[in-house]
DNA sequence: CGGATTTGACCCGCGC
DNA sequence: GCGCGGGTCAAATCCG
């Protein structure tokens, strides 16, 4: 009974297992609340590969020992009704338990009958003759097996109905045992599934967001040339969903991406030293990692590509001007490309919003017009990735929180962190490729804004000025649960039973769900949870926020919002219509005029309105100096 | 003790 | 050329 009880360690860990399939996490062991998740990660990991291998020789044990009463006697356990494994697992075991429960029924039932055929078998064992009986030679193959089956048979000889009990006590412990051997395995596999679900996605996204951007920058020009980029687009979509490079790819604006983007895995590092800065170390780690993206090595590749539009939006640290000494007018693009922001505006009392992602912050500073101190965040979560962050609280109103993105992640993120991860690129990428629509568009703003916000949104705004073209989604404005619901046509892929995020039912089954958007929901995070935990009083602006801060349970998740807005963006072939249906998904109604330092546009269809998901879910980042504070 | 944070210094671009 | 501001580095410090 004791091995039987350990079982339910296994069971734990299994269950363990299923509840953190979605954290893939990949950050060490840290007391902070997110990443215990990790610990949890790693301490799966080890609890999976130590517990089940150990258990899994003593349940071969067990099986071949008594596999008979498993099938025939065992009643159902607990964890197994639902799984299918289960149900393979029985079938597998019933070939031999059908014939050998004969032996245990016999043992049961009969005093008499049992003495037979273990007469039978241990002459069998002994002589290892065929036998002439069918029956009996399918006893034998299975006794051949045992290792205890004398022992076994000699308490059966014993006659003692207790120890029978015992038998089938050890029976179920042997069947419990290989249940979880496979629900362990099997969860396992559909670990794998996820992660490399996850990953196609990230692929498939990235690469379905450069097709919109080459379609939205050359549809104005000729519809031949759209023929023959689409031409392009299609060889290149296939080039990589077979080999899965490039997952971030967002940021490629032009035709000469799709060749560009064969070449990034031949590029060598070395390019991108052409900047010369010792900052640019880091970069060579990147480029050893196994994913092959790397903005940076698209920057590089800048300096050599003919076509203006092969600029990609690098966010590590670029020197870009240097890279292009031949075209001026490209160097400035490019640099702005490389450049471009996305920045979130949301009402929190927390230090950082969790984005799902791991953060560690390098900096802070003073910026100038700002009381409040600018913090600077990189992405931890792979090395070298050259996503960073600033944090920053409005000046004007403490409980805003600015939240601006750089760049795109060169490894797979986490269900949690895909939500704002693709938001944010695919809302570069949309500015990128409205100012590609015109070499002007970069230096004037308001084309700018006209091109990438034809239906205008108040709540979403774009500065284009040098050099840091900037998009800003400000999720601080009252949502309107009546304004999420969206025209079906907006969102033609829809994916069913999205209701598991504990949030409105209605809201999350209009929503539209992408590709892997159906992965987000699962999360245990929400795509972009704020933080309520530090310092609820502090600011003072956490008494009632009138609608701003309605009840979760009315409000959409905002990882939902986002991931409305990445399939808008995504599945809208048009794109710049998209941005606007995007971000007005996002932002929701009501004019916000006060952004600071950007050209504005002002929009009026919101027919989603993004809410705060206000939580007291953990902090992935302490920040011990919090910006504002 | 290792990792995260802090913080002053440094680098770089830009405007005058 | 110089100053300013943004951004980053890295040694010191903190913390679990």
């Amino acid at each position: 009974m004791d091995k039987g009880w350990g079982l339910t360690l296994d069971s734990d860990s299994l269950g363990f297992f299923l509840n953190n399939n979605n954290n893939n996490n990949k950050r060490p062991p840290h007391p902070h609340p997110q990443r215990n998740l990790n610990n949890h990660h790693n301490k799966r990991s080890i609890s999976v590969d130590n517990t089940m291998f150990p258990v899994n020789l003593g349940r071969r044990d067990y099986h071949h020992h008594e596999p008979a009463a498993a099938a025939s006697s065992s009643p159902p356990s607990d964890h197994v009704e639902t799984r299918r494994a289960v149900v393979d697992e029985v079938d597998f075991f019933a070939k031999k338990p059908r014939l050998a429960s004969e032996d245990a029924d016999h043992h049961d039932r009969d005093d008499d009958a049992p003495k037979t055929n273990r007469v039978s078998v241990k002459k069998e064992n002994s002589l290892g003759e065929a036998p002439s009986r069918p029956d009996l030679d399918v006893n034998t193959g299975l006794h051949l097996l045992t290792a205890n089956t004398g022992s076994d048979q000699s308490t059966v000889d014993d006659g003692v109905s207790s120890e029978s009990d015992d038998k089938r006590a050890k029976i179920e412990l042997a069947h419990l045992q290989m249940e979880l051997q496979r629900m362990n395995m099997e969860n396992q596999r559909l670990k794998d599934m996820l992660g490399q679900v996850s990953n196609n996605y990230s692929v498939l996204h990235s690469h379905l967001v450069a097709l919109m951007q080459q379609q939205q920058t050359h549809g104005a020009d000729s519809a031949q040339e759209n023929e023959a980029v689409e031409g392009k687009s299609e060889e290149r979509k296939v080039e990589v969903g077979g080999s899965q490079m490039v997952p971030i790819q967002f940021m490629n604006p032009g035709p000469g991406a799709a060749a560009e983007a064969d070449e990034i895995s031949n590029s060598s590092s070395e390019d991108r030293t052409i900047s010369g800065s010792p900052r640019n170390n880091s970069n060579v780690v990147k480029n050893s990692d196994v994913l092959p993206y790397d903005s940076d090595r698209e920057g590089k590749k800048v300096g050599r590509e003919e076509s203006p539009e092969s600029e990609s939006q690098g966010w590590a640290p670029n020197k870009a001007p240097k890279l292009t000494p031949t075209k001026p007018i490209d160097q400035s693009t490019e640099a702005t490309m490389r450049k471009a922001r996305v920045s979130v505006r949301a009402r929190s009392e927390a230090p950082m919003i969790t984005d799902g992602c791991q953060w560690r912050k390098y900096g802070q500073k003073m910026a100038k017009g700002n009381p409040c101190p600018r913090a600077y965040y990189r992405c931890t979560m792979a090395v070298g990735c050259p996503v960073r962050k600033q944090v920053q609280r409005c000046a004007e109103d403490r409980s805003i929180l600015i939240t601006t993105y750089e760049g795109n992640h060169n490894h797979p993120l986490p269900p949690a962190a895909m939500a704002m991860a693709s938001t944010t690129a695919a809302a570069a990428s949309m500015l990128l490729s409205g100012s590609m629509s015109s070499a002007d568009g970069i230096m004037n703003p308001n084309l700018l804004a006209r091109a990438i916000l034809p239906c205008s949104s108040s709540m979403a705004t774009i500065s284009a000025s040098a050099p840091f073209p900037t998009v800003t989604l400000d999720l601080t404005h009252n949502p309107n649960p009546l304004q999420f619901q969206r025209p079906p046509t907006q969102f033609p892929i829809h994916f069913p039973g999205q209701g598991q995020n504990g949030f409105g039912s209605v809201q999350t089954a209009q929503l539209p769900q992408v590709f892997g958007q159906a992965l987000y929901n699962q999360s245990k995070f929400s795509g972009l949870q704020l933080s309520q935990e530090m310092g609820h009083a502090q600011l003072g602006h956490q008494a009632p926020q009138p609608p701003l801060h309605q009840t979760q349970q009315q409000q959409p998740s905002l990882a939902d919002t986002v991931s409305a807005a990445t399939a808008a963006i995504t599945a809208d072939p048009n794109f710049t219509a998209a941005l606007a249906a995007a971000i007005s998904s996002i932002i929701g109604g009501g004019a916000h005029p006060n952004n600071n330092n950007n050209t504005s546009t002002t929009a009026t269809n919101n027919n989603i309105s993004a809410s705060m998901t206000t939580s007291n879910s953990n902090n992935s980042n302490k920040m011990g100096n919090f910006p504002g504070n």
